[in-house]
DNA sequence: TCTCGAATGTGCACGCTGTACACATGGTAT
DNA sequence: ATACCATGTGTACAGCGTGCACATTCGAGA
């Protein structure tokens, strides 16, 4: 009877919401996900989502993992631009970091609920959520410095917490660029202010 | 006939509005900003507020002035340690960056209102409040840029946009730190980690 | 000093939110 | 065929921000 379902069971809701929530917040982010609205969406009750979900917040875990697996395979899918006088391992790194800053570019609502609020790295509930799982997009990171170490750019000893000052540099870099007054430069400012970032924090953690 | 207060007029809604709101906040962060909960704290009918501010978000950035004019009294108040082998420029500008980190860890909530959301950065509405403002914890950081730039150790070439690494290294810092996996790591590695951030973002923007 | 308008605070109401509870429906195993 | 259990519905509630009409009080001009 209902113009988006014929039968009472909807067969798969939990993916269905979670599609609905994916739509709703690529334009309005995190607060673009209103439980009423991803169940209109649907075309189902507002609280059949908590057959599925234990609560809004759930859910937002939910569309933030996918968020991360979506924006992994961007990631992957970018090719280090071979650049003169650098080595690979290090052009890696810079393509990682260069390429977490523009996704949070391209999809500011998608990159809200995976990085942005206070909630956002509470992720789960799918596969692969065990205690000790990474974000994936963090997992390129992990996986490039251990590179330098391989091609004897950075000491092994100094490869531990070498994650932290490189996701610090291009998170804030990107925060800064969605909500703070880098967002208001023109987009060549922005850009160069990016590379410059990603820059800096490699030289800085190398030396 | 309240116990909060005598007359019918209140007398300085507007700061007390603000004082309930720094109250609130710095335990709840930015969600802690409940109109409802700041007007009943002052002893006043939730309207009474519209009268001093359009909504609750100009109440919010209200507040974050003054969270932005406390944060940067403290890091006013931090001694750069001498540092052996260190510039004193240089000094300056590792106190700033850690002054930022410290402040948001020492004070999670308040971080929050004025630069953790996605609106924080938009505050104002008291003393100067000119187009070009800018938030008063930033202006140290300019400062100690240029002082860089004074003391020969930053190109002059490179001064402009050499905010945005720095910037940008400690505010992910601190996100990651309150609300990423890093606040999750015990507090010798949090710290390891902010200092190295700061070390790895000043020695990137000066080669 | 009286009066009147402007500022300030109140009460009521509305739509919206997340979510608890009891109930309806229907696939599945016995 | 029947009983069970997962799944979806309907109703309801408290809390939120906020618009609107009204009450109160302060301060300026007569």
């Amino acid at each position: 009877m209902d113009l988006a379902r014929a039968t009472y069971h909807h067969g798969n809701l939990r993916l269905a919401l979670i599609d609905a929530g994916l739509d709703l917040t690529r334009t309005g982010g995190s607060k673009g996900l209103v439980l009423r609205d991803v169940t209109r969406a649907v075309g189902v009750s507002p609280n059949a989502a908590y057959r599925h979900f234990a609560d809004r917040e759930s859910l937002r875990a939910a569309v933030a993992t996918r968020i991360q697996a979506d924006m992994a395979e961007r990631m992957l899918a970018l090719q280090p631009p071979a650049h003169p006088g650098m080595s690979e391992a290090r052009a890696r790194l810079t393509a990682v970091g260069l390429g977490y800053i523009s996704f949070a570019l391209a999809e500011p609502g998608w990159f809200d609920v995976a990085f942005g609020g206070p909630d956002a790295f509470r992720a789960g509930s799918a596969a692969s959520n065990d205690a000790g799982a990474v974000p994936a997009p963090l997992a390129f990171l992990l996986d490039a410095l251990d590179g330098l170490v391989d091609s004897g750019e950075l000491a092994p000893a100094a490869r531990p917490g070498a994650e932290w000052p490189c996701w610090s540099a291009v998170h804030g870099c990107a925060l800064l660029a969605l909500h703070g007054p880098l967002g208001q430069q023109p987009p060549d400012v922005i850009q160069a202010a990016a590379q410059r970032t990603v820059d800096a924090a490699i030289t800085g953690i190398l030396s």
